[in-house]
This record gives C-alpha cells, sequence and structure tokens, in this order.
DNA sequence: CGCTTTCTATACCGGTCAGTACGGAAGGAA
DNA sequence: TTCCTTCCGTACTGACCGGTATAGAAAGCG
C-alpha cells in the first residue's frame, strides 16, 4: 500500500474530490441497490463525467466495492464497538441502538447496504452478492465469538447457547434494516429496539 | 369473479397450462425478485413464448401480482393459520416454525419474495415495492390486533406492549428470510427458532 | 370445405444499460 | 514557450431491456 497522496501529480490535477464523489457514490448505492444504481444516477450524484469515474474508480463494480468499504468504515463502526462492551447485555444493547441511530438519522437512506445488497439480483451481481455475504459472515463471526467468550465467562444463562443467541441478534438487526428501508418511523423501530432489550436473557 | 373456466372456448385453445406457467413464474420472482427476473428468464421457465405471456398475464407487472397472490395463498397460508392458535406463545411458535419450513424446503428459493421485493430496486419497480409493502404492513396488523387481544386477555407479561411484540416478531422473521436467502443451513435456522422461543415472554 | 377466432412464432421497436474512443483543454516541467 | 501528461466532455458501441406488429398455424362452427 504506497500513499494515495501522490506529491507530484505529472499532468492536470483531478477536478473534483475523491472521497466527496465516493460519498455520494455510496448513498446513490445505499438507496438504490447496485444494480438499481446507474451510471447514469452515479456520474449525476458524483457531479463528475463517466470517463472519470473510470479513470478514477475503475468500473462500477470496482466503485461499489470501494463505497462498501467506506460504508463499513465510516457507518458501521459502532459494530466494532459495541463488541468491547463488558456485557453481553450490553454488547447486545450497543448494537442495537447504534443500529436504530444509523438508520434513523436524517439526510441519510434508510436500510442497510449490506442487507440491501445481499438479496436475490440479476446475474451481472453475482459476485456483489457473494461478497457482500462473505463480509457479513465474518461480522457475525465476530458476534459469535464475543458471545463464546460470553459463555465461558458465565455471562449468559445456562439454557442459552452462544451460536443461537449470535444468529438471533443477527436476524433482529437485519430485520429492523428491512423495517427501516420499508418505511418504519423511528418510534417503531424504538419500541422495537426496547422490546428486544426487555427479552434478553440475562440480567 | 367468473369462472375462469370458459366452459366453450371459441377459438384455437391454449396450448399451456395457466397454472403451471404462473407457478414457474413464480419460481423465478422468487429467487431473482422482479427486476433480477427478465422477461427471458420468465418465457424461458414458463415454457411460453413472448407474446403468449403478455397475451395470458398483461405484462411483466401483473404477471408479477399474480404470481404474488399465489405466493401469499399457497406459500403464506400458515400465517393466517397461526393467529388463529389460543396464545400468543403458540401464535409466535407457528409463526417462526412455518417460516423455517417454508425457507428451508428443498426445491424452493430460499429467502421470502415479499422481503425480496420490498428492499431498494430501481425506479421501475417502485410501485411494486409500495404493494408488497402495503400487503405486509396489511399482515402485520394482523398480527398487532392478535397480540392486543393476547394482551387483553392477560395472555402477556405486564412489561411487554403488544405493538412492540408484534413488531419484534415481524423483524424476527423478516431478518430469518434474509439469512435463508444468504444461504444459512437448516441447522443455523433451526437453532435461531429454538432460541426466539426459548427467550418469548409468558409461559 | 370455408370462415372466424384465438393461439403461437419470428422479428422487430425505441430506450437504457455498462463501458469506451477520441479530441480538446488544462496544468506542471523543462 | 514548448512539450507532455492527465483530465474532461461528447458521442458512440454492442447488448439487453420490456413490449409489440405481423403473419402463419390450429381448432370450433356452419
Amino acid at each position: 500500500m504506497k500513499t494515495d497522496n501522490r506529491p507530484a501529480a505529472k499532468g492536470r490535477p483531478r477536478e473534483f474530490c475523491l472521497d466527496g464523489a465516493l460519498a455520494a457514490a455510496l448513498r446513490i448505492f445505499w438507496s438504490k441497490g447496485y444494480e438499481g444504481a446507474s451510471l447514469s444516477d452515479l456520474t449525476q450524484a458524483m457531479g463528475i463525467t463517466r470517463p472519470s469515474l473510470y479513470a478514477a474508480f475503475g468500473n462500477k463494480e470496482a466503485l461499489f466495492r470501494k463505497a462498501l468499504d467506506l460504508y463499513e468504515r465510516e457507518k458501521l463502526a459502532y459494530m466494532g464497538e459495541a463488541l468491547e462492551a463488558p456485557t453481553s447485555r450490553a454488547v447486545a444493547e450497543r448494537l442495537l441502538r447504534g443500529a436504530l441511530e444509523m438508520q434513523t438519522s436524517e439526510c441519510e437512506p434508510r436500510g442497510c447496504l449490506r442487507v440491501i445488497s445481499s438479496v436475490a439480483c440479476g446475474a451481472e451481481a453475482e459476485s456483489i452478492r457473494a461478497e457482500v455475504i462473505a463480509r457479513r459472515a465474518s461480522s457475525q463471526q465476530a458476534l459469535l465469538d464475543r458471545f463464546e467468550r460470553a459463555k465461558a465467562e458465565g455471562d449468559l444463562p445456562a439454557h442459552v447457547e452462544a451460536a443461537g443467541l449470535a444468529d438471533y441478534l443477527g436476524a433482529l438487526l437485519q430485520g429492523m434494516a428491512v423495517q427501516a428501508g420499508a418505511g418504519a418511523s423511528r418510534e417503531q423501530l424504538e419500541t422495537l429496539v426496547e422490546t428486544s432489550l426487555a427479552l434478553w436473557p440475562g440480567k
């Protein structure tokens, strides 16, 4: 990994901001999905022309991967932090409240880019789908590891298995994202989170 | 609603089976989504040509709605039955186990057509998306009604609200559908269901 | 048989898709 | 200033999209 800040560019310097353009692309992918976002949508939102996009990002698929990186780095940061909470209940609470906060924030698309991009789609997006599913599986594995540690620490009741609980919480978060994408109100999602926490096992 | 079995058709009779073709179309929509299913995919799976499809079903959107009707009538029948269970816990158990059975059945696509069709998509599918979301809202309302009845009957603990619980269960079911669509194993989904039931409030 | 009606098949329509060739413009280096 | 590299904008490509015009084939009815 070299530094991407070329200190002395040879020719004419780029006229647009790479990060800003990528952020704009993320918003489009986020609200329309990979296939639903056409190059015309993307270039218009990014404020650049088609050849500029290809020169800067490669192609649509590479652009999506970079946008997905940005999404996970900025919008899913709360997930990594949540795993460091002291108890399994606190982990769940941070994840649920973090998802609530992210998915109901104004001036951002609803739903979760990972969920949107992991549902069925045309053949062209199959590799995208596979990658998103793989990335999600890795997050899920981290959650599972955390709950197995909790189990070993006596932080979970005897009748609850770590594997089941991790998948359960993952399903809850994904379901929340689907409902947010379908237009659920913030109040609805808040009571959903509160109910989930009320039912969470352990103190 | 007239009987669709025309007793004496005037001209040349249709050479394919309407129901069979619709079932084939459902499988394609189910596995690829509305936009991901091209007319070529559909006609090939249905074993008919393009003009036959248009003559029999109208257009792609009308075909999808008929396929969605079929889906709800045949694959989501367990939902209506589940609401008749005597207790709220039994309702949840029937819904969760019914979803598990449906989504892990061999020789059928994974995931839920309603979830697939309600996530973000291109502009052309916006009306489809709106209708699927509306149909889902009606099912959700039925579930809410059932849980409010349960609350009135003292079938739910005092600290649990009907609205929150209905949205909670809905999110769980949708999340399960997402995981099934992403390739979760039957064992995983089974432990997810068992965990959910272990955490369900009330006896 | 001839006639009408409805089916099926081929071939096509305009529009949009992702991706690109090409020429001109703009900045840095010599 | 001259050159060279890189970027930008227009205009295009072939492929595919959903949808349809048109013509031929097949069945019932007289």
